[in-house]
DNA sequence: ATACAAAACGACCGACCGTTCGTAAAGATA
DNA sequence: TATCTTTACGAACGGTCGGTCGTTTTGTAT
């Protein structure tokens, strides 16, 4: 049997405790860290034996990869995927700004914000989780791209505007990915990731390739 | 003998030890974070043993205290001090605010803004030293209001301009600000942090008891 | 030289960590 | 039923951690 399926349609015993060993990590996670992750204590509160997870993961990397990646489908099912989706428009733009706040202040990340949290606390991890991270940032700069974009395309921002203007709209955003910058591997300064940050919202402001439509 | 010095003005030895220590757990705690502080780390890296340093502190927390006030003395008399005995002005202003930059990266410090990474990556610890980061959120949100004040004064910002202006001229400062909140204890949700600094900044340029002078 | 206190040391402790291993139960297949 | 794979378990290992203890070195003052 390959399938994730049993024959009546429920999760097969392996799925499930894999799904509930995540969300358990993940929980831990947002409170302790990555680095804070403890396959003891995972192990514990799920009543399960420390020894079984190595069933699923080679190793606590691994299970740190998988805990990201987990939390990305999270975020993606709850957030991204409902505003890319969406007709766009300026209201659209807030809906999804505030959605994403009001996902914050959700029970299930209670007034943390996970992905901020995994790149500032945990810059000095190893080369796999590391590599991912900064896929994840990337991925965060294209979500504020999308979000750009449809300020100017919309008119509620003309383009050529002071990047600025934009930067500080969407800075509850924007700061996240400042922010998050010196998880890369050279450790940009403050300065620099600032810089990054302004350039690739100006770019998407006045770059006729990128907004071909308003030049 | 109850001073520092020795008769010919040296440090005594242990306080010449006692810095050392310091200057190297900051060091490994800008990287690390002072979660990841280790006092075996610490002790090997200078050449020490570690059984020693229980001699200076009586225990971690006490180091990791130690080594927040270490900080604060160096962001004190690098950064705040030059500030405020500075003559006031815009001019003043901008060049402390590039101070603070050049200071993250200067040598000391590289790459990486401590007080930032401190509050980010070890909200999670005990009692006193969390209580400790909030007493340096605090002196961040004066220094803030320091610096919203002269501009305020000064004339390059009107009494009464949105705040949101100020915020974001001093947005290199204020999201340090905003996102350290969540090191308090109740862990306010990042729009419940935003709120906070807005409300700061607004009562910094509208409030007649603090800038009587304009009203 | 003697005496004394500060300072540093090395050995050791218990706790927790991530990880491995051999084995046993559970569930699907036949 | 018997067979075989998946899944889970308990015990144990090596290692690092923060912290303690008794001893020795170092520096100063008498």
């Amino acid at each position: 049997m390959v399938d994730n399926m049993t024959a009546d349609g429920r999760l097969l015993r392996g799925e499930r405790t894999r799904t509930a060993v995540l969300d358990q990590a993940l929980q831990l996670a947002t409170a302790a860290g990555l680095d804070g992750l403890s396959l003891s204590q995972v192990a514990d509160a799920l009543g399960v034996s420390k020894s079984g997870l190595f069933a699923h993961w080679r190793s606590k990397e691994a299970l740190q990869l998988a805990v990201i990646a987990h939390a990305r489908v999270q975020w993606t099912d709850e957030v991204i995927s409902p505003a890319l989706e969406a007709p766009r428009g300026v209201r659209r733009l807030w809906a999804v700004h505030n959605r994403r706040l009001d996902f914050y202040e959700s029970g299930a990340l209670p007034g943390r914000c996970f992905f901020a949290n995994a790149h500032f606390e945990f810059n000095e991890r190893p080369g796999a989780v590391r590599n991912q991270l900064a896929v994840e940032l990337r991925d965060w700069m294209g979500f504020l791209t999308n979000l750009a974009t449809d300020a100017v395309t919309l008119g509620e921002v003309r383009a050529g505007t002071d990047p600025s203007s934009i930067a500080y709209e969407t800075e509850s955003l924007g700061v996240c990915a400042v922010m998050q910058a010196p998880v890369l591997g050279a450790a940009p300064t403050f300065r620099q990731a600032r810089r990054a940050l302004l350039g690739h919202l100006r770019a998407v402001a006045t770059d006729p390739t990128i907004l071909p439509e308003l030049t």
